[in-house]
DNA sequence: AGGGTAAGATTGGGATACCAAAATGGCATG
DNA sequence: CATGCCATTTTGGTATCCCAATCTTACCCT
């Protein structure tokens, strides 16, 4: 693989893994280092991370992307109808056997799994839902939505029993999509989206002191 | 501004306007004379471009991305739910002067005007609505749909009466919006939606012989 | 004449050189 | 001690340079 995506996907991993801070400067010459590589495919990687708004532009500086909480409802918004209609295309559309593969992506995060683990299929499930639905646009759109709201959820203090109910609801809407139910598949969806968008607004609201000690650029939290 | 940008603005143009044919083969060396500029800023432009979905590899090559008749109809599956909720939204959001300045966007268009200008505000309408949302995911969505539908409108053969059937359905939807009448704007949004989709198909199907002639990289058409 | 092939040209990937703008730091001045 | 200013350093933007891979092409052997 060329030395451009390697770096492009270091680097990706270690901004979704908030290894880098929201907001914090990144200059080409520290990354030439850190990767033992020359600017060009530096940059190179950094134009592409831009295009998925993980780094941004800071003057003429590039920054880490910084997290706007206040995008959060913004996101839900966007998702509600995104993955209703992912759901009930997947009713129509999704073969047993793709249903039972994400069933066992489900049934592979024991409680006993890595606090990453469950981020990590937490996020997938959404995409893999929306790749049943057959239109490769909903699933970039979720995708690209889930990946915004990755960084989010790591701040998240995540309580055992709200990532139990979270995943309730992950097999709940599976259900339906297995029972070929899509209104109700839908209505779960779309009430699974709010559900985490308020429990997630009111974690971070809990935890405002907790997310400035670590002095991550966060902003937009009413 | 910068270099990169302006390549990266004149390329872009010169790509959505079909003046670089889909499926051409772009090299660094060319770009390089034609815009008078060193590599550098060229492969910065391309590397966004590709983000954009207007520039694709092939191999080690660039090249303009071919058109994909074959994803209007996934298309338009994507863009009924989006813009559906953005007209429900844009009824519950919009102010008057918003409205008026759509309204002034179409007035503008007569029918003496060029084939351009009806292209970009055919674009442009949607997009506008999308921003009375207020839902910057939304509206994003919806510009990158119509980015993606941009080329292939431009290969439709335009009637007289279908450009004035949709026209009148642009008025209609921001009518129902005027009106506040969510659920009335949406059915008229999704309606208009798959009418567009179905023109623009039998549009193609019935002209495949002079796509061909023109020799554009245009795939996909069952 | 056909087909394989080797020399040459061309290409994109990466490294480096150079520059102007911007940030930094330290010194002089009030 | 605060403040303004200039020298120096650092930065990103651009231009080149080098290389390995690939594509052409023209030639030679059959």
């Amino acid at each position: 693989m060329s030395q451009m995506l390697q770096i492009h996907d270091q680097l990706r991993e270690m901004i979704l893994s908030l290894d880098l801070g929201p907001g914090e400067r990144l200059t080409e010459r520290w990354l030439e280092s850190r990767f033992e590589g020359s600017r060009t495919p530096i940059r190179a990687a950094l134009v592409r991370l831009e295009g998925e708004e993980l780094v941004q532009r800071d003057g003429r500086n590039w920054i880490v992307a910084p997290i706007d909480l206040g995008e959060l409802e913004a996101l839900a918004e966007f998702r509600v109808p995104l993955e209703t209609t992912a759901v009930r295309l997947a009713c129509a559309r999704a073969s047993e056997a793709d249903i039972a593969g994400i069933e066992g992506m489900l049934d592979a995060c024991q409680s006993g799994a890595p606090r990453e683990e469950w981020h990590r299929i937490g996020t997938d499930f959404h995409v893999e839902i929306a790749r049943l639905s057959g239109n490769s646009f909903i699933v970039k759109a979720v995708a690209g939505a889930m990946t915004r709201l990755s960084r989010a959820r790591w701040l998240e203090v995540w309580t055992e029993p709200s990532r139990e109910q979270a995943w309730r609801e992950h097999r709940r809407i599976l259900g339906f999509i297995k029972n070929n139910d899509p209104e109700a598949a839908a209505r779960e969806a779309a009430d699974h989206i709010s559900d985490t968008r308020d429990r997630l607004l009111r974690s971070l609201n809990e935890d405002r002191r907790g997310l400035k000690a670590r002095g991550f650029a966060v902003i937009g939290l009413r």
